[in-house]
DNA sequence: CTGAAAGCGCTTACAG
DNA sequence: CTGAAAGCGCTTACAG
């Protein structure tokens, strides 16, 4: 070992080879084996102190950092949990990314997060990418329905966790909320405040669209004129919401409540409801849903949805975290819930 | 092979310590050699069509998945791009994102996504975390001031590519945007629509208080009082927003324009002049950051900061799948620039 | 067109 | 407390 190559501080040519610092050249390095190179980095208890620091200034001085997939290969296991979102821009996921990440940092995984798109064209490919790193969880946003899909996740052997949406076959393991029973929820709402014409400004993706159906039957059973719907390309924006609220008002004549599939959406209908002098909620209702701090803070408030997405995220760290611990949680479809939060424009 | 092993749908028990299927048991399943069916599945053209529909169909009934780990070891490529951003719940780097996952899908990268966090505390497990995997490239949001992660990242070898803030000493190659010149140049516009009573309402992270202390010092070199400039935590809110306005009237003695940090936060200043009764712009222009969907929708309609985050992530995408070819871009560093959108607000 | 051998970087029993 | 050997699942020259 040359002393001068130690204290280098030298950083490798960029144009060079792409070739990274390996367990061999710091052992070679610190004059020890490979095998007490990796019990310096893994159980450090194992190790006696001089040899711990002679392998720690190797580490240091090659700037060396071990390769988890090599590791991983060697031991089936990633430390690598994978969600699955339509779209990391959408705000209504935030919550539950926040506190998966927080979750599974504290129990040592690492969580990454693959956007599938609201539209799913290439779902198979990603999920061929995801399964093939062999992550320790997956996380679904929404239930997964082409069977190619379950078929692939179900041989894969891999904890999964399908969240945000219900079904009677879930793949492994299930957050459920009623996408349902929250339109259902939502007409009943509007109606107990006296709307009898109610629309819906929805996002053109799976579980809006559930909610606003849903909207629609329940309305029809309470005895009222059936619903318009008016959908939208999701990720869904202010700026929907307003030109939503124009073209419901072409649409279905004397709307006097509408049910937004985002915030944002609602804020928007707001802006536009202000903008043409409507009294909110007294001429027009409006709700939202995701209850994110926007519904709190604009004048007037927005009356939305919770689904505790937080909740979400910890429970379904806590599922994997077992699974990976070769244990299953007791009740592996846990039932999630949402409530309506009061406030102003409804 | 028993014709029955390969029809079966039946999945393995999810009790089943995890074990997928590897090339090994495709390759008995289907009569021929491991590295018969690995070209199967990289180069078909090298497999005769009766021996490619054998493997198929043996990898088809199995369900298996290849090992990505595996090839990556053995190729020493990933295929596998990180990026880094402090949150994936700001929508201030949506675009980047979106455009990211496009192009690298694309060019046949996964994208995968990771949280610093604004505050960067564990930012060294994290990095090791991400280098561990080995992607083919790396996408920092800011530059890396910490001299422990430049000296892991350079002696990777793997490509960085740093966004979205400047400096004079990239680890690797640049998207620079200049904050100062944003803070300058928000000032100025505001100097020349008369306003001299200028305030910041910024989130607490690095990148928006460079924009503030710029704004701060170009104020005063035009001669103004110096500019009072409020701190929230980030990611920032519409409702901070509606709280910042409050403190910074305590503070500053009759402002009459405030620079927010994001485009939300400035919808919840608006929306707390409006409920003041304060007329925008005459006695308060509020410009928000990002040029999000809301600031053109917002009644009156916001003017902003626009940086083009789809180039940003066009361009580190184009960047990274050079290197990875054993190029270099002709430009390690690229100027993105930014403009400000005029409209109602200020 | 197909296959036996070697090796990517790591870690775990098994010995000393 | 330390080390030689084997193997995780895959793919690439090298032979046939």
């Amino acid at each position: 070992m040359r002393a001068s190559q130690l204290s280098s501080t030298d950083t490798p040519s960029r144009s060079a080879e792409r070739s990274s610092v390996t367990v061999r050249e710091v052992a070679q390095a610190a004059g020890v084996s490979m095998i007490t190179v990796s019990r310096a980095i893994n159980t450090p208890q194992q190790v006696s102190p001089a040899t711990l620091d002679k392998v720690n200034a190797a580490i240091a001085a090659l700037g060396y950092v071990p390769n988890l997939m090599a590791g991983s290969l060697r031991l089936s296991r990633s430390n690598l949990v994978m969600v699955l979102v339509p779209s990391v821009t959408g705000s209504l996921f935030g919550g539950m990314l926040t506190e998966l990440t927080r979750s599974l940092e504290a129990k040592g995984y690492q969580l990454m997060v693959g956007q599938s798109g609201y539209d799913s064209p290439r779902e198979d490919a990603l999920l061929r990418a995801i399964i093939g790193r062999r992550p320790d969880g997956i996380v679904l946003t929404g239930v997964m329905h082409s069977p190619q899909g379950r078929q692939l996740l179900k041989a894969s052997g891999i904890p999964i966790v399908e969240t945000w949406d219900t079904t009677d076959t879930p793949i492994d393991m299930l957050l459920s909320l009623s996408h349902d029973a929250i339109g259902a929820a939502v007409s009943q709402y509007l109606h107990a405040a006296g709307k009898v014409r109610q629309a819906v400004l929805s996002g053109d993706d799976e579980r809006a669209r559930l909610r606003a159906q849903s909207l629609q039957r329940t309305a029809v059973e309470l005895g009222l004129p059936e619903p318009v719907v008016h959908y939208m390309p999701a990720p869904t924006t202010h700026a929907q919401g307003r030109e939503g609220l124009r073209a419901l008002q072409r649409a279905g004549q004397g709307i006097d409540a509408v049910f937004c599939s985002s915030d944002l959406m609602a804020a928007g209908v707001l802006t536009e409801a202000t903008a043409q002098g409507l009294a909110v909620p007294g001429q027009l209702a409006v709700m939202g849903f995701g209850d994110m701090d926007i519904a709190a803070s604009m004048a007037p408030s927005i009356t939305s949805v919770h689904v505790d997405g937080a909740a979400i995220g910890a429970q379904a760290a806590e599922m994997i975290a077992l699974c990976a611990n070769h244990q299953r949680p007791a009740q592996p479809v846990v039932e999630i819930g949402f409530r309506i939060v009061t406030r102003e424009s409804a």
